[in-house]
DNA sequence: CAGTGAGCGAGCTTCCGCTTGACTT
């Protein structure tokens, strides 16, 4: 017989919780939801009142029967799951798939993993909140519906396997969208004038000012109008202005500030931050990873304020209390912070140290005095000419915060160091040391990273803490959207100089456009995007689910019916599915690019079976027209009539090799060279059209060297057992299966006894 | 592993949100 069985979500917090309570208590997990809706036929009555037919998937099967045998040796079973809609929904599960008694189940919630929580939450039970369960029926089954509903749509009117939804349709949206603001932004030019003055610093040396002019010109001209102006003008100091300015610490961090912070000052992808994250919570270091919440209990206020009088002293501390604002918040758990901040380091890989390093002065920082700074402002202006010039400068004060943490932005240009300004004051004249007028454009609008769009959601209310990187992951993985870089470009801007009595102009070479770790959109994601949009526009709506959300709280609050809410939801949105099915035509994105110079037939792009593809003439034609695929980073939207011809020179022949044709040409697996009837890729960086017959040899020649490497040992008794080097390393290869050589061996030295006791063993590992 | 692109039809794909392993050729 068991006292008391309680029931969590994680198996991290169960172990916890179970340190608190002592003999009396024995703490399990259920490993989040225990039931979903059935996969077949939407897993809704849509008839009979939307009723969800709930099943146990299988991978849940063993922890639902052993739970549910725990129950019943039960005496009190205390359903200790999160306080928010889905944390509810799951101790619901958990009442009727385990069959609980009503007077042996008590519902209990705590904000904090502390002792004193939990015994207080143990002190004041309550019930089941039907209510809240039946918001998140309501949230559960109106995502089936879109899903289950626009996901077929698409197989038939674009592909198949493809997927749409309420959270991934609407991070698609957000990248397109995006990606056309660029193709529609024209750079501007400008000049930019910049000039540098001195003041003698009453020791016989001078003092550099630097400042930049109030204005921009738009022309060369301009520009030079003004700089030779300047050559017989006299620069006075008109005000200096000095304001004391204060910077507040970040709160603690979130799942969406910890991964864009990760991704910021550690380069860390949002699945890499979650997966080390984990493994700090699970090692006990961390506090739960997946929160929209930045409270701090007062236990950890109060280790963080210890800390801080300790290594700095009572002047740095000033302890907060954050308040969230992020839109749909739910709140169940405390934000992500060390578990124990008077630990500054861990134990644990680089990487784990790394993060647990950014939390824990993320932490620290949140409650430390805010930094004051004095910013100076001095203007100049220049006889005979309207414009000023602005000098302005910060000098901390006092650092506060900023001596242990400082928050990262997104925003790409580098910002000028600006510190202490000489001590000048009206009227002083400033010596003339050099002007300069540079060449500018105005800058396109940045591309999201995955923190960035991460970051978006949050603001926009879409999608939640446990959700940002597994949809990250789905709009990549469905080929809608594609993390690439993209090498700059040099370009060369006109410069002015005007130093002395000398006014010059030179160029200078800039690089522009260089982007790391962006999303892009591919041809599909457009296409899809773009029939969505069409026919859903309410899903596709940036505050579609802000306003669901309202209706679920009003179902939370007992004030609506969840069955009506979905079917007035559901009526005109079918309809729209159905009026979508018969009428719209396939989407393949066709578009006619102009016509073939040689034989006069249209050509075009489109979506073909196996991707984007160019076409010359028409399928009606008496001749098949012909195909070509588009190279990789070439879309439909931007290809021009040139490119798409280009296409056609391929495959082309590049002369003879070893008696043979080398042919180069585009697959499945992108650019290759043929060669006595085989294949190998040409590295990125080669263009299939400019290749020379050289660079086709030499590639060959590394690969079949690359080949003879990779032969490790063969056995002549066993033909089909190879030792052979891989990606990975060396590897045994038998009956089309690969295993693993134990670090401990000598890939070279293993004898075919030793690999036949391998393979043996891996494969009675594999049987579950 | 590579060159395709018509059309038919069977059988498959798919959502969001809660959680951790089991996988590492």
């Amino acid at each position: 017989m068991i006292k008391n069985l309680v029931i969590v979500e994680s198996p991290a917090k169960a172990k916890t919780i179970e340190r608190f309570l002592g003999e009396a208590y024995t703490v399990k997990s259920s490993f989040g939801h225990i039931r979903d809706l059935a996969k077949k036929n939407l897993g809704i009555d849509v008839e009979g009142g939307f009723t969800p037919q709930y099943i146990v998937p299988a991978d849940k099967k063993k922890i639902v029967s052993e739970l549910k045998s725990l129950a019943k040796k039960s005496e009190m079973v205390w359903l200790a799951t999160d306080e928010d809609r889905e944390g509810e929904a799951i101790a619901w599960h958990l009442f009727e798939e385990l069959q609980l008694e009503k007077e042996k189940t008590r519902r209990i919630v705590f904000h904090e993993i502390t002792k004193d929580a939990i015994l207080k939450a143990l002190e004041s039970p309550r019930y089941i909140d039907t209510h809240l369960v039946n918001a998140q029926q309501a949230r559960r089954v109106l995502d089936r519906l879109v899903g289950f509903e626009l996901s077929p749509l698409l197989w038939k009117k674009v592909k198949p396997s493809l997927s749409a939804g309420r959270v991934q349709s609407v991070a698609v949206k957000l990248i397109v969208e995006k990606e056309r603001e660029i193709q529609k932004f024209s750079p501007k030019k400008y000049f930019r004038v910049t000039g540098k003055f001195s003041v003698p610093n009453g020791k016989g040396g001078q003092i550099q000012l630097k400042a930049d002019l109030s204005k921009r010109f738009e022309s060369l001209e301009e520009a030079e109008t003004f700089l030779s102006k300047c050559q017989s003008s006299e620069f006075t100091v008109n005000t200096v202005e000095k304001k004391p300015l204060k910077k507040s610490p970040a709160p603690p961090f979130t799942t969406s500030t910890l991964q864009q912070e990760a991704s910021r000052k550690l380069g860390f992808s949002v699945n890499q931050t979650m997966s080390v994250a984990q493994r700090l919570y699970e090692s006990g270091k961390i506090t739960y990873m997946r929160t929209d919440s930045v409270n701090l209990s007062k236990l950890a206020i109060g280790t963080a304020a210890g800390k801080i009088k300790d290594a700095f002293g009572e002047k740095y501390l000033k302890t907060r209390n954050f308040t969230t604002k992020s839109k749909g918040a739910q709140e169940a758990h405390e934000a992500i912070r060390p578990t124990y901040m008077d630990r500054s380091a861990i134990e644990g890989n680089r990487t784990e140290q790394r993060l647990y390093e950014l939390i824990w002065k993320r932490t620290l920082a949140s409650q430390m005095s805010e930094a004051q700074l004095e910013k100076t402002t001095i203007s100049i202006v220049v006889s005979g000419a309207p414009e000023r010039f602005i000098a302005t400068g910060e000098v901390l004060i006092f650092d506060g915060f900023l001596k242990v943490y400082m928050e990262s932005t997104d925003d790409e240009q580098e910002e000028e160091a600006k510190g202490l300004l000489p001590p000048v004051k009206t009227d002083d004249k400033l010596n003339r040391e050099i002007i300069e007028a540079t060449e500018k454009t105005t800058i396109q609008p940045v591309r999201y990273t995955e923190a960035s769009l991460v970051k978006k959601m949050e603001e926009l209310g879409i999608g939640r803490p446990s959700t940002y990187a597994p949809t990250i992951s789905t709009v990549q993985h469905r080929e809608y959207v594609i993390k690439e870089d993209r090498k700059g470009v040099e370009r060369e801007m006109v410069q002015l100089v005007l130093k002395g009595d000398s006014l010059s102009q030179q160029n200078i070479k800039e690089k522009y456009g260089y982007e790391k770790g962006k999303l892009f959109p591919t041809d599909i994601g457009m296409i899809v995007n773009d029939f969505l949009e069409q026919n859903f526009q309410n899903i596709m709506n940036f505050n579609f689910t802000a306003s669901v959300e309202e209706e679920f709280d009003e179902i939370a609050e007992g004030n609506k019916d969840w069955p009506s809410m979905i079917e007035r939801f559901y009526k005109p949105f079918h309809n729209k599915v159905d009026a979508a099915t018969q009428t719209s035509e396939r989407s393949k994105g066709e578009k006619i690019l102009g016509e073939d110079p040689k034989s006069g037939k249209p050509i075009s792009v489109k979506i073909g079976r196996f991707g984007p593809i160019a076409q010359i003439g028409e399928a009606s034609d008496e001749e098949k027209p012909r195909f070509a695929s588009l190279l990789k980073g070439q879309s439909l939207e931007t290809i021009t009539l040139e490119e798409a011809l280009e296409l056609f020179r391929l495959p082309r022949t590049l002369g003879q090799f070893e008696d043979e044709e080398l042919i180069i040409g585009v697959g499945k697996y992108g650019p290759y060279v043929r060669h006595k009837s085989k294949f190998f890729s040409l590295s990125k960086t080669d263009d299939p059209f400019a290749i020379k017959q050289e660079r086709a040899i030499e590639i060959i020649i590394e690969k079949r060297a690359q080949e003879e490497n990779r032969n490790i040992k063969q056995f002549d008794e066993e033909p089909g057992l190879l030792i052979l080097n891989g990606r990975y390393g060396p590897y045994i290869s038998f009956n089309k299966k690969n295993y693993r050589i134990p670090k401990s061996r000598k890939p070279e030295e293993l004898t075919l006894e030793e690999c036949r006791k391998i393979i043996e063993k891996a494969g009675s590992r594999v049987k579950k």
